[in-house]
DNA sequence: TACTATTGCTACTCTTTACGTAGCAATTTC
DNA sequence: GAAATTGCTACGTAAAGAGTAGCAATAGTA
């Protein structure tokens, strides 16, 4: 019932080892980790809020990534919402190149596309 | 049968506008997308050397993932194996400052799981 | 040439995760 | 005190992943 909440220093989905790096990997590589991070670099927001701005995401599983990136220190329920903490923060400062990168990829995609098919 | 690959421009899984960042998000948080370009910094590997440094993953999935990886032009099959391709390794580059980050991340979780809970 | 080993998968079953919708208890707003 | 809004939980169904087995194709060896 309860979920595993990936931890470095115990195994994880896929790693024994429980390499931080790959704690982590396990941590955002579930459905709309990344992206609630991402939706929260602009401030605090409400369970609903976030649903929206999501699109909707199913309830069960916002939930459930809430907690865990709750239980990570990544992200805290305050008076106006969820909101990244400071390791949040630094989080997503290394996230944020992200969004120039996938803008440029979507430009190019179609072109490799065909040439590497 | 055939796996939707994400790809901006077009619905992805959680996300209908395709906006680039979340096919970003929906390609990278998939099980093992991250840790496989991850180890494919290092250099070419070959299928089973992928599936031995990614700890047991199963080649089903591994699979997988190299077909979407191929398809979205972040890697590519050369003669020594799979590799990253110029875009993938400006990707890894976005990608490598999580290392550290996890690893300050690991030292403090500890303290932060007790302060939080 | 035939034998063996390695590589890159596919097939299968079982479990876990995610989706989609409904709804409810606890505030907050009017 | 009625109506909204918020933060969930509870479903049932669909999709994704894990784990194991094995096979066709190539490479290396006797």
């Amino acid at each position: 019932m309860s979920a595993r909440v990936p931890r470095p220093g115990s195994p994880v989905r896929g790693s024994k080892t429980g390499k931080p790096i790959m704690a982590l990997f396990d941590l955002l590589g579930r459905s709309w980790a990344l992206g609630v991070i991402w939706q929260l670099s602009d401030g605090p927001m409400t369970f609903r809020q976030l649903q929206e701005s999501c699109e909707s995401v199913s309830p069960t599983v916002l939930n459930k990534r809430l907690k865990e990136l709750k239980e990570s220190g990544v992200l805290a329920r305050g008076d106006s919402g969820y909101q990244l903490t400071g390791t949040g923060q630094e989080l997503f400062a290394l996230l944020h190149p992200f969004g120039d990168w996938s803008k440029r990829w979507a430009k190019n995609l179609p072109k490799e596309a065909l040439d590497d098919r």
